[in-house]
DNA sequence: TTGGACGAG
DNA sequence: ATTTCTCGTCCAA
């Protein structure tokens, strides 16, 4: 039935937006900049920079006022503003945990659970059904006085506000001077006002804790980003849409690249496609021999773009199609022109899709396999920090049905943490240092990274080794290989630019952060999964008691010590180290990885010995001998 | 499943 | 020296 709608003539008909949602999206002002000052608040009124290597992230406003602007190179800022004061914020940590804090600022008032992070420092709220709620609250007799409700269940919690009156601005802002009234009477309006003035809280439950921030309110995602950046520091917009014209009229008057969802990519394709097909008679692209120009020297706005008569949903996904690039979502790029957005905004899972850390290397590039295994090293380690930091929480349970702590037990801590998830995918990402030579037509085909993955090795779920010993351990059997796999050949040096290693590929451990066991959920058959997580958690404790610990180093691994911490000593079986994971990084056969024939290792002495460990017979994979029974019982129950 | 392309901050 | 460090979605083989 769709087929109708794509013929060019319906498809540019006037759009249809659906208005029964309300949405906010706030953004916080110079986020990275404002989480240094308020944990050093002696920096703010100073000109403030954050550098990741040899650019500014992002800078304050002090630091704007000077002419500093984001992603400049750090020497041409510093040449701009000689006291700028510079902060390293290539460790993300403190960023991920204030944004974590307000994140949760605003989900603590939402009612559907629909707050999506896009970023550190951008949130959308899906808010209809509160304000929807405090429309039907709303008495007319009284607006100057009306109260928000933030509970149905408790009516005393809100805040008063007037309802004769938006908070923030709006757009367009000559509706200021419209009787506020005779608006009122379009219930989309109604509903708008009332969002504005439930921003307006949010935003200021944000700045006691010293975040300022940017907020959008409009009826879908994009409509409200996209309107909270007119008046951006520490204010925010509505988007009032009494007639279709307004909202085409502000979408409209954006480039092409600043609508979220079109890219580069997009945007250039679009963009040449109506270059190159505008005629001289074509009014819209003005005077300028446009079309003989350079492409990439214009930005056209979504109105010229529109403007283009062939235009429409259909030709649009013939362009991308043409470009062998792109989906079937010409129609996205057709609504998004005209300021429609369907996507819904997401609940958090709390769980993330994937963690992953990289390190670039564009002043030296990586040459030498030391300086490789030492970074592939460092990138692990941090690895499972973000794993332990990101998957793992306080387990709750009373685990009193299972067997109490040994004598001597030095597991207290252990099993109190627990994974809420377990990546299944391990991938080693690297990029080579751009070929410096041609000048012209150099592309951004330097920007390309390749990668590898296979299966995330077992033990580096295991809570009870120091993260350390697990990093070394996923560099020597996990890594190394994938990184011989990705660069097979050793012609004289990678030269590499970027490394980047991830865990991604989550299944969801049985039971949320908060079940609190399967005794709960009475739900016969569903329980499976619980069940599952159960016979882990038994699987564990027999393991434990198999465990050795020592704190003497393993004899055969000096390298495990180096952090003098205790380690358990594996159990040994009699098909001892079988397999090695490591291998040679230069003349490992390209085949070796995907063999499950291990392969001799001439330079064992330059790579980390990885100590016990044997192949999975079922999966190829070097396991720990201590983790096989585990492994076993993970291949029994079919993941 | 794997590896890439693209888009976001 | 169009960069930084991520995260998410979609697509084809």
């Amino acid at each position: 039935m769709n087929t109708a709608a794509l013929t060019s003539g319906r498809a540019r008909r006037a759009p249809k937006r659906n208005e029964d949602r309300v949405i906010l999206h706030f953004d916080y002002d110079c986020f990275y900049a404002s989480v240094f000052e308020n944990l050093n608040p002696s920096l703010k009124g100073l000109p403030l920079g954050v550098k990741q290597k040899s650019i500014l992230a992002t800078c304050n406003y002090a630091a704007r006022a000077r002419g500093v602007k984001k992603l400049m190179l750090v020497s041409e800022a510093q040449r701009t503003c000689p006291d700028l004061v510079l902060v390293c914020g290539e460790d993300l940590t403190p960023f991920r945990d204030a944004s974590k804090t307000l994140w949760s600022v605003l989900r603590a008032h939402s009612w559907s659970g629909r707050v999506e992070r896009l970023g550190l420092d951008e949130v959308f709220l899906d808010v209809t059904d509160v304000v929807v709620y405090n429309q039907e609250l709303l008495n007319r007799n009284a607006l100057r006085d009306s109260f928000f409700q933030l509970s149905v269940l408790d009516p005393e919690k809100g805040f008063s506000f007037d309802a004769t009156r938006f908070c923030g601005c709006v757009y367009p802002p000559a509706y200021l001077e419209h009787d506020l009234l005779t608006l009122l009477d379009n219930p989309l309006c109604v509903r708008l006002m009332l969002a504005s003035h439930l921003a307006g809280y949010l935003r200021h439950k944000l700045e006691e804790l010293d975040y300022t921030s940017s907020g959008g309110i409009s009826t879908n995602k994009v409509l409200a980003k996209l309107v909270g950046s007119v008046n951006k520091p520490r204010n925010q917009t509505t988007l009032l849409g009494l007639q279709d014209d307004d909202v085409q009229g502000f979408v409209d008057a954006h480039k092409l690249r600043q609508i979220p969802g079109i890219g580069s990519r997009t945007a250039q394709l679009v963009q040449d496609y109506v270059l190159s097909t505008s005629t001289a008679a074509s009014a819209t692209i003005a005077d300028d021999d446009l079309v003989g120009q350079a492409h990439s020297t214009t930005d056209l706005t979504v109105h010229q773009v529109r403007q283009h008569p062939s235009l429409s949903a259909e030709l649009l996904s013939r362009i991308f199609d043409h470009a062998s690039l792109e989906r079937g979502s010409g129609d996205k790029v057709w609504d998004l022109l005209h300021g429609i957005d369907p996507s819904a905004v997401k609940a958090a899972s709390g769980i993330p899709a994937q963690i992953s850390v990289e390190d670039t290397y564009m002043a030296r590039p990586l040459n030498t396999p030391t300086e490789i295994v030492r970074e592939l090293r460092a990138l692990a380690t941090s690895l499972v920090r973000r794993m332990h930091a990101d998957l793992v929480v306080a387990d709750s349970r009373e685990e009193v049905d299972l067997a109490p702590p040994a004598a001597g037990e030095s597991s207290l801590e252990t099993r109190r943490r627990r994974w809420t998830a377990h990546p299944k995918t391990l991938r080693l990402s690297t990029r080579v240092r751009p070929p410096k030579l041609s000048g012209p037509p150099t592309a951004a085909e330097s920007f390309a990274r390749s990668s590898r993955s296979q299966p995330l090795p077992t033990f580096v779920l295991n809570l009870r080794d120091v993260v350390e010993s697990v990093g070394e351990r996923l560099a020597a059997d996990a890594l190394l290989p994938l990184f011989r796999r990705l660069h097979p050949e050793r012609r004289g040096g990678w030269n590499l630019a970027l490394i980047n290693v991830c865990v991604t590929n989550m299944v969801v451990v049985a039971g949320g952060i908060e079940e609190s066991g399967s005794r709960r959920t009475g739900a016969g058959e569903g329980a499976g999964g619980q069940d599952i997580a159960r016979m882990f958690r038994t699987q564990e404790d027999k393991l434990r008691e198999w465990t050795v610990y020592d704190t003497a180093p393993l004899s055969d691994d000096p390298t495990h010590d180096t952090t003098g911490a205790a380690k358990p000593t594996e159990v040994r079986c009699e098909e001892e180290v079988e397999g090695r994971g490591c291998g040679d990084l230069m003349e490992g056969p390209t085949t070796a990885a995907s063999s499950p024939e291990p392969d001799a290792c001439p330079y064992a002495d330059v790579w980390e010995d990885e100590g016990a460990s044997q192949r999975c017979r079922l999966c190829g994979h070097a396991i720990p001998v201590f983790a096989i029974p585990a492994h076993e019982r993970f291949h029994a129950i079919g993941d």
